[in-house]
DNA sequence: AGCGCGACCCTTACGCTGTAAGATGCGACC
DNA sequence: GGTCGCATCTTACAGCGTAAGGGTCGCGCT
């Protein structure tokens, strides 16, 4: 799948692979569902966690969104797939426990601590996703405003002036600069509840 | 593809639906994945963007996201195929302009906007793309640390504390917690960005 | 030694998919 | 009336996931 691609996956091109049959497989995985979870599992155990970042939360939040970057670009293939997915699977549960655990470690109540998870993951995930399309955009030298058509290029100036920048830009400049701004709003919002906390104390 | 799923979305199906046979739909469009961008084009025009949020880029961020879950909620089953799409595909483009027009008439820099865009897209798409997935499990009862197998539970202790509350929390409340942190990290980078001028002003 | 049994693999078959290629019906215009 | 185009049809192919059932080993027990 991380050479191919995901449609290149097939049932009977995975068992030609192993010098198979197509059905000797169902002996060893209940269907192709399981096996794409199992699939997905695997991805997600591939995710290297942050250490040592016990106490800051906010660099354990960069280390957690960087550690999933990372693997995403280690299998881009599997996105989509973890997508479809979603972080709910059982497949995923090991992950989200362990996320948790970092950021917990990291100073983050539970609660924040799963706040902070979906923040990081959904920004990730979103973010990658687009990443790995305008990357192969990028890669056939396709810039937005560019194209065939200079009619659509008059309803779309804001695309057309940023496309130059669009184009040339550094995918993990960009995704550090959303990081950043998600890790400022995680700090704003630690900040309220403490003043929520102080507010309570006093009353 | 709203009533049944996408999967169920077949060129014979949807033929049939239309009182014709599979191979008529080829006059029509190019094949299955032309199809296919044209729903996502579909969905993405059916974005009901907000108005009367110039000059107040916090606002309109909000409303944009917010547009963007209702968008979502109303077509839920169309979410795997734009994260499949990419934001970069040609359907998305006209998405891409108006959501950048709206930012930059509430105040942004073109380039801010591009950030913001990207911040609240990924966002709001790994949200819902887990989102749909949690309600999935939630009206099929699973909470994650109440399933079968005593082992996994002990082997989750984070989620496990947590069980009771991913059961029961509201969708909605938690998409805004996780909103007002990209919002007030939009405010921080904006902050920043005058600082810096300020500076450079001075220097 | 012989038997049973489970692990592992194979063959066949069904209904489904997207789509390439070509034939057909039909209304409009010269 | 002949021709042209649009829209549809038929036929066919290669590939998919997988249900059902049949082999063939080697290990462990009697």
């Amino acid at each position: 799948m991380d050479a191919d691609g995901l449609d290149a996956l097939s049932m009977r091109k995975l068992a030609a692979d192993l010098d198979v049959e197509a059905m000797s497989l169902y002996y060893h995985v209940p269907g192709k569902a399981a096996l794409l979870e199992g699939l997905a599992e695997t991805v997600l155990a591939d995710v290297r966690l942050p250490r040592g970042v016990d106490g800051d939360w906010p660099e354990a939040s960069r280390a957690v969104a960087w550690a999933l970057r990372d693997n995403a670009r280690a299998h881009p293939n599997a996105m989509p797939l973890l997508a479809s997915l979603g972080l709910g699977s059982p497949a995923a549960r090991r992950h989200t426990e362990d996320v948790l655990g970092v950021l917990g470690a990291a100073g983050l109540a539970p609660q924040a601590a799963f706040t902070a998870f979906l923040v990081i993951r959904s920004y990730v995930l979103g973010y990658v996703l687009w990443e790995i399309h305008h990357a192969e955009a990028k890669a056939a030298g396709i810039i937005p405003a560019t194209e065939p058509g200079a009619l659509t290029s008059v309803a779309i100036p804001r695309l057309t002036t940023l496309a130059p920048f669009i184009a040339t830009f550094d995918d993990d400049a960009e995704f550090e600069r959303g990081l950043e701004v998600i890790v400022a709003g995680l700090r704003s919002a630690a900040h309220a509840r403490e003043e929520a906390l102080r507010h309570a104390a006093r009353a």
